[in-house]
DNA sequence: GGACGCTGGGTAATCCTTTACTCGGCGGCT
DNA sequence: AGCCGCCGAGTAAAGGATTACCCAGCGTCC
């Protein structure tokens, strides 16, 4: 594999020049500067990316932890994190935690050691120990969730918010027992999520029972098991509030198999506007979020902070939207 | 950040002691390993990826260039070759080439100049210049779809015999003008499934009309157009077969427009059992692939070409299943 | 008791690029 | 004509780890 001193001495310059030629530096001379080009082509050259990260100081990479590639929500964040990244020539290495901190941390570690430039990040819990990062002085932002760290930047969604916009569209269509399947307690977006659920009761002046409430991890197994046991009970609720499009899936399963329908027997609002929520029988109300919108704005929020390491922190919270379809709509109101 | 002249100075000891002990080596007094250690946690060292790279002359990292995270069959894909890689200490860096050949010669540059261990790419065309790795000696393994090149790692689905066995389901539930929607000219995925179609409809003594056949882009979108266009027709076909799941996706959209009910009126064959295949009325037959065991299969085959590059190289083709479900049986067999 | 061999650990080269510092030469100004 | 300044380009240091090579010291055997 050539170096830049085989180009150097391909052009009879020396490798500062090749260096200085190479990156566009003003002060060389164009007739050298072309010599040095036409001898890079020639020879294959590509530049060792890890001597120039090492001399820099930095690696034109960002990492990005989330807790699940599978879904789509993360999905398309990583979407949007990755087209804005490599617009301006970053690389992205993709760390999925399984929102388990331990493997959040090892990759945080392993962030750290490849002197990553900066780290997106949805942290698990309140575990995570961006203080490494932090002491290191390398740039990260959370997504989707806060840290428990006072003063990152983030970029949220008011999803507590959006939690009682879609309760009380639930309310409104005149559902009487509304239930909630959310993630595990800890993680910010399931306690979110879960608090915008009362908030609506409240509000509706609504009684909120535990029993009509079930968290269980953010997958569709757990979702099945929390759905077959909530609509067991002997007043099983007739509207169900469910934390992301993974579980809804599980939800739909239990209703499936308990030969419950959904939208005539049990209301459904799910969040996350999966490609195929209008595609089930009947279509399946969701909260959408704009989840490569997320990505985007964190990517570009991560730049910002790796540029310029004392501007102030920034939260920018996006807003979901809550789209009716006739999985939320009461019988006999249709 | 400290380095590792500092936790020698710490030590006591030189740098290359460090190095050895950090590193396991055998010929290092207990002791002196001892202190190294403590010396090294109580400094919080985390030794310099690049810098031993750069020695290495190799990164813990390999390369995944897929078309499109956002299409479930790769997401699973990319989870294998995470796990499997995470498990002997490599990192994953994500590509999308959205079928794009020009986009995938860059990576192919970045994973070059990033001096990572290896890659694994499902190659969009034929134009791909995976010559450059080889010219470089950087290991590489093909996933989803054959390299034109000969002789190169690759992990493959009977993807052809696949589409062959859903098409002859289709002929023995009794369809008799089966069509076809599948991928752009040129992606080998989407050639063999057609070749597939083809050759069942050969085996029963069908002729295969262009009429009844689409190719569009691998997506939601594009299959949604060719779905409406191909059921617009005077005789438009009774039963579709469908190239992945982000195309069944825009299939089954086009038919609730068009108000065509897929398994009454048109049967269906999608490859990719997506999660929601199950939850669509009426459930959706589907060719199964094993998107995560070719993921797995590919990193552990990458990583012993790796290990040894004069290893000979090796095609493993996995199986596709087909699941029949309520959306390819003929309504007068029910 | 001396010589040889082995072992543990230090010194310094190496990986490749970027960049601070330096120097030669040329042009312009006095 | 001489001097100053500037521009273009080369030399060499730096970045942090690994590792080839070498050396000191100790033990063993003759």
């Amino acid at each position: 594999m050539p170096t830049i001193s085989d180009v150097a001495a391909r052009a009879g310059v020396s490798t500062a020049t090749v260096s200085r030629a190479l990156n566009g530096k003003a002060t060389v001379d164009p007739d050298l500067a072309a010599r040095v080009r036409t001898a890079a082509t020639e020879l294959g050259y590509q530049p060792n990316g890890l001597a120039r990260a090492l001399r820099r100081q930095e690696a034109a990479v960002v990492a990005l932890i989330i807790s699940d590639v599978e879904n789509p929500f993360f999905t398309a964040l990583a979407r949007g994190v990755e087209d804005v990244a490599h617009e301006v020539g970053y690389s992205v290495v993709l760390c999925n935690s399984d929102e388990n901190a331990e493997k959040e941390n090892r990759y945080i570690d392993i962030a750290i050691q490849e002197r990553v430039a900066g780290v997106i990040l949805s942290p698990s819990g309140t575990a995570t120990s961006v203080a490494k990062l932090a002491s290191r002085g390398t740039a990260y932002v959370a997504v989707d969730r806060p840290l428990p760290v006072q003063d990152s930047d983030a970029v949220l969604v008011d999803t507590r918010q959006a939690a009682k916009q879609a309760t009380a569209h639930l309310v409104a269509q005149g559902y009487e027992r509304i239930g909630c399947i959310t993630g595990p307690a800890g993680v910010r977006t399931a306690d979110d999520r879960l608090a915008g659920y009362r908030d609506a009761l409240r509000s509706a002046k609504r009684r909120s029972t535990p029993k009509l409430v079930r968290r269980t991890e953010y997958k569709a197994a757990g979702a099945r098991r929390a759905a077959l046991d909530v609509m067991s009970q002997p007043e099983p609720p007739d509207a169900l509030l469910v934390a992301n499009s993974a579980m809804a899936v599980g939800v739909l399963q239990a209703l499936q198999e308990r030969g419950i329908r959904p939208g005539r027997d049990v209301g459904l609002v799910s969040f996350d506007d999966a490609p195929w929520a209008e595609l089930v029988d009947p279509p399946l109300s969701v909260v959408a979020q704009p989840a490569y919108e997320i990505g985007a704005v964190a990517a570009r929020l991560l730049l910002a902070r790796i540029a310029d390491s004392s501007r102030p922190p920034t939260t920018t919270t996006l807003g979901a939207r809550l789209i009716e379809r006739a999985s939320s709509v009461q019988l006999d109101r249709r």
